[in-house]
DNA sequence: GTCGTTGCAAAGACTTTGCATGTGA
DNA sequence: TCACATGCAAAGTCTTTGCAACGAC
């Protein structure tokens, strides 16, 4: 798991500016397990005292995107959520409730399936999604 | 697959109105192989001859959903779109450039994946979200 | 000083709501 | 008839764009 600062000295070197807002932004996703909605992000700014216009907010996203320092990711409820891209490719289980979310690795088997779609279906497969929804302990 | 006719007798048994938009709406999804967006739908209708206000759109596919005559998906590009519900649970495989769909099964695995989970996160896991996203035999 | 960053206002896309009118059974 | 369906206008939400001011280096 890369720190904040890991990734703030990494895009340093690679030319970004370093800005208030892509700090704390970083800074933000490092210390939230759980992949961040535009809002959520916004919200934890608040609370860590950086103030940040929405604007600017959609464009630090966009920014962290392209660097490959976030990656998107879409639950069923249609909203963009961001979260570190420094782990393995991994999947999510969602609490409806909560919204808690937990990681999970399956990813051998899912290669495994993918190879076999991919024979079907005569597609290549480049990426797949697979998030699963249900209950956690404490909502149960 | 259960025809235009199967739904529309189903809907109708059932105590609700038929009417244009609601057959065509019907029409449309049965005749289309692949998950629409409201859209779709509309310029599906328009195709077919029936001209179709956005509300009545969204208000006609609510229904159908409510119903349980569709399932809302959600791809990667946080669209939400609509296939009939009358298959098994099944996956879908996008070609990320023409956006063709071909749907695949592969429940039994999942299940048991769904099982570990559940084991090891104590999730209760209710349902899942997976699909592949690639390049079909055309556009490779 | 330069170029990227920020904020504000405005525009845009998609979806929902309120209300008056139309229509299926 | 009567409840539901429809259309239009308006509002709501989320996101993007244009432009001028600001800040990092």
């Amino acid at each position: 798991m890369k720190t904040a600062k890991d990734i703030l000295t990494g895009l340093k070197a690679e030319g970004s500016k370093m800005t208030r807002v892509r700090a704390a932004a970083v800074e933000a996703f490092a210390r939230h397990p759980a992949p961040m909605t535009a809002q959520d992000l916004g919200a934890s700014l608040s609370r860590a005292g950086v103030a940040v216009n929405k604007t600017t907010l959609y464009r630090e996203i966009a920014f962290l995107l392209e660097k490959g320092v976030v990656a998107e990711i879409v639950f069923g409820d249609r909203t963009a959520r961001y979260e570190l891209k420094d782990r393995e490719h991994h999947h999510h289980v969602v609490c409806v409730r909560c919204e808690s979310v937990v990681d999970v690795d399956l990813d051998e088997d899912l290669e495994a399936q993918a190879k076999i779609i991919a024979r079907k279906t005569k597609f290549t497969v480049l990426r797949h999604s697979l998030e699963f929804f249900g209950l956690c302990a404490s909502c149960k």
